[in-house]
DNA sequence: GCAGATGTATAGACCATCTATGGATAGAAC
DNA sequence: GTTCTATCCATAGATGGTCTATACATCTGC
């Protein structure tokens, strides 16, 4: 019975920022659109989330504004800023050079 | 200047076992051949090889005992179990997996 | 004999993720 | 109108893998 991955580690920050290029969300709907997306692979715990979403801030990655939904309900939307979509290519680059790496390792006979 | 990567989280064990199946090999040999075929991408410091190695004996997927180097040193050669066979299998469709799904949230527009 | 590459190993710090909570509101069901 | 479920935010503590730093030993070349 395969364990089920969850994440992959070091990897959260730049499918945040990834899913905040499309519209501005909050963590709950960030959450279901990685899962939705990854065809329900990957689950973004809260425990992992929110403090995800702390260190963007603090970097000034992206930046929150308390909104209504549309069903009424009160939530922090996150906005992906401009230093945000620059970090979001840094880590883009480094993921595939990263994946590229190991994929020579795994490959030659 | 974009940041050394050195590695990706969570995928040292794989690399290990896949790196043992071609010859078994010591600690030091082990980390120059990720090094090599990643092309110079992967660097395994000593403080994760180890400990990893260690993870890898307990859980028996590998196996040691001391030999002599080509060069008449003293060093701990490591060995592909079956069982370490059968998880790396595991490992690599695990990884395979996550690959896909983090590739799809990346790639939609 | 000294430097540098080879080779093993551990301790401590660091940091991201997970588990486990706790709380609040809206809408539906009954 | 009370209960249930889904939505929504957030933190504390544990866990675990990786990195830094260090220690030690041998062999080769100069």
């Amino acid at each position: 019975m395969p364990k089920k991955p969850d994440l992959m580690p070091g990897t959260l920050d730049m499918l945040i920022l990834k899913t905040l290029t499309r519209a501005p969300q909050h963590g709950y709907g960030i959450a279901l659109s990685i899962r939705r997306a990854s065809e329900e692979v990957l689950t973004v715990e809260e425990g992992s989330l929110y403090p995800a979403l702390q260190r963007l801030l603090l970097q000034g990655w992206v930046k929150a504004e308390w909104k209504k939904t549309e069903t009424n309900r009160r939530a922090r939307y996150y906005t992906l800023t401009a230093a945000g979509r620059k970090q979001l290519g840094v880590e883009q680059s480094q993921f595939d050079q990263m994946i590229a790496a190991i994929g020579r390792v795994m490959q030659d006979a």
